[in-house]
DNA sequence: CTTATTTAGTTACCATGATAACTATTCAGG
DNA sequence: CCTGAATAGTTATCATGGTAACTAAATAAG
């Protein structure tokens, strides 16, 4: 996440210009928009995951389950190859999705680690549920973003 | 932070397309590589500037004192009013700040709940060695990103 | 002035992220 | 087989984010 609310104005980057160096003054103010942009949106969107008492990367773990094609399951270092956290974050979310029953797990016959996790009934739905207004979320997001460029890039 | 680390195909998001409309795959794509980048760059910064003991987000309130113009100082709530974080997570961060001396504070005349905040000098000079390599960190990130733009989607 | 309301900031508590250290299972060498 | 190394996953601990509830100070109403 990236706090900063009113981006630095083209003068305010330019008098740091010593310590950006020649020609980065754009690049450096494209990549303040961008971290800006994508934290409000990921706020967004976690706000309204929350309603469903989903966080974000619950969310994405049933998602990589259910889009994954030919099978219904995944293991846990599947899963851990689709997403970039660290391995206590990951057996922390699985164990509260198991918990609270959006996932099902069964046990592998050839590796005695090895569990399938796959969605239950209620993780489906949830899931379901939630689909289309994260994606109506993105896309008023990204929509509002392009009316109004001008007010967001006030150095340009 | 947004921790997909391969971002669906097009194929993929179409065969979500009725969860996402008509019209909509572009942007979703667009919303999740921008989420994507996002979060890597943030992820670089925070491991950067970790490196001298300081979050993010005491990074940005070093900053937003630093470049206030024609002051040295600024109140608690001015500093809340440039940063898009939550009050305690604010009141922890100044206090951190002002504990390990990068802060320091001085009681307003007026309102006596006002305390001016100013840059010691470890602040300043920390906040003046963190720089440049800072810009540099996003510089190069935004240059790699545009090398190899077919890989991903821009979001521009 | 005195009291009530509003506002600002803090305290208490919880969820989620990370790293380091531990454990358990698999795999490789003898 | 049996032992040692490698790997996968968990546990322990901490930092940082959030909301709700509290407190103290300024401001408004009488």
């Amino acid at each position: 996440m990236f706090f900063l609310k009113e981006l630095p104005s083209q003068e305010m980057i330019r008098s740091y210009g010593h310590l950006i160096g020649p020609d980065g003054e754009t690049a450096v103010a494209e990549a303040l928009t961008m971290m800006r942009d994508a934290s409000l949106l990921v706020r967004s969107i976690e706000r309204y995951l929350a309603a469903a008492k989903l966080s974000q990367l619950q969310f994405l773990i049933l998602m990589v389950i259910h889009r994954e094609p030919a099978r219904d399951y995944l293991y846990h270092g599947e899963i851990a190859a689709r997403l970039d956290v660290s391995k206590p974050v990951l057996t922390r979310a699985i164990q509260t999705l198991l918990q609270s029953d959006l996932l099902q797990a069964t046990q592998d016959g050839e590796d005695r680690r090895a569990k399938r996790l796959r969605l239950g009934p209620a993780g489906e739905a949830v899931l379901l549920a939630q689909l289309p207004g994260y994606y109506a979320l993105i896309r008023e997001f990204m929509a509002a973003r392009e009316v109004k460029p001008g007010t967001r890039q006030p150095w340009t």
